[in-house]
DNA sequence: GACAAAATGAACGAATTGGTACAAAAACCA
DNA sequence: TGGTTTTTGTACCAATTCGTTCATTTTGTC
């Protein structure tokens, strides 16, 4: 969707920069979205966070669904290519798998407003992302990392047998997503502040405590 | 808010049956918003659904948010009532924690509309939750269960002593929930129908197993 | 049966909201 | 330089949406 520039130029002073107006245009909207939901959020507020205008908006995105569309997409780009960053390989099995839950829980925790922009997809019931073709073509490197982590446990003997690594993943993003998605009302029913520090450590541990036991034998 | 009845009439064929009438609407209304989500959800179209006309929600509930905050204290009364059914002292502790954790599974993957509801409220960053006195008086009997049989298992030497039945319940409510909130945007990136029966008691059978794990020495 | 209170219906209104028409300025290219 | 394309701004509109007004019917009570 969004044209490459041809050569690393800087474009710093242009008046017209459609590769910032998207830009700005997008994390505005990102934020929105994140804090409002589809139907909560509003062009008008977005376009006056802007430094375009609503005009622009429709004519880069065509609608408020073009829009949404394209902060979901980029929102998992993102997300993506931070889950690649991570090098799990050079360490044994169990403190691998350790370090990948201790890094998916910080992510999430430091990542809400994509946690919230997931929570609305399926509030919509995943009717955007089935219309993406781009998120449909994002390879997921926490997948394959559990995959090869998991083999290593096993060819070593300290995992036990008949897992899937997929299977492990979905327990990995429950218990750390729940922390951040629903911490409003788990917080408030129980009187506990999840994002407090002390909290949240202890809960972070628990979590990676409950994923390495299961892969144990 | 709702007027009790002095005796147990039938009050039958009734045109003047507010209790009826208020059920009506907010059976409507669950529904609507669980749907839609608060703002996503339209007062008309609820209207429509509804035995009665869109004055009566006004004249019962006063707004929107009234309304939404009515169905919030009911979902969440409905979910305490049948958590309090339990009957699990009776069952050896590992026992009558699969059991609750497998009841926990199916009563979350049985009622959608409240797993929704509840997303909504956290998109609203529990707004509501915080302006009802009602639920912040109910007590949550699935704490009190897993409290009790945490202390048959530490006494019986089969649990691993300093947990704590909340972290425990919160792990529970995480992998449960995330099953049915996520079902949508996790089924389509993995191609894996959640909802799908044998994925489903696959799924249920490693949540109980990790939960269990978890506890035991 | 009369009267006050509760319950209900239909139509309407003010504000909001997604989206557009119209126009013009800037950039690119031959 | 001139013409074509891209980019941007302003004002506006039609539809939607929450909520209300006004009037009417029903119920309970003396």
């Amino acid at each position: 969707m969004r044209s490459q520039r041809k050569s690393a130029q800087p474009a710093a002073a242009r008046t017209h920069d459609p590769e910032r107006t998207m830009t700005d245009i997008l994390d505005v909207a990102t934020i929105e979205f994140a804090d409002k939901g589809l139907s909560g959020a509003r062009i008008d507020a977005i376009a006056a966070a802007t430094r375009t205008s609503k005009r622009m908006i429709y004519y880069y995105f065509n609608s408020k669904e073009g829009l949404y569309l394209a902060v979901l997409e980029e929102a998992y780009r993102r997300i993506r290519r931070t889950e690649g960053d991570l090098q799990l390989d050079s360490l044994p099995p169990e403190d691998a798998l350790r370090r990948l839950v201790e890094f998916t829980f910080d992510h999430h925790a430091g990542n809400e407003a994509f946690i919230r922009i997931v929570m609305n997809e399926n509030i919509e019931r995943g009717r955007y992302l089935s219309r993406s073709q781009i998120i449909e073509d994002l390879n997921i490197p926490a997948i394959e990392a559990i995959g090869r982590i998991y083999q290593r446990g096993l060819a070593a003997g300290q995992f036990r047998q008949g897992l899937d690594p997929l299977d492990i993943h979905a327990s990995i993003s429950a218990l750390t997503f729940f922390n951040v998605s629903n911490q409003y009302t788990f917080g408030h029913i129980f009187k506990r502040d999840t994002a407090a520090s002390a909290a949240r450590a202890m809960r972070r541990a628990n979590i990676v405590e409950m994923v390495v036991r299961f892969v144990l034998r």
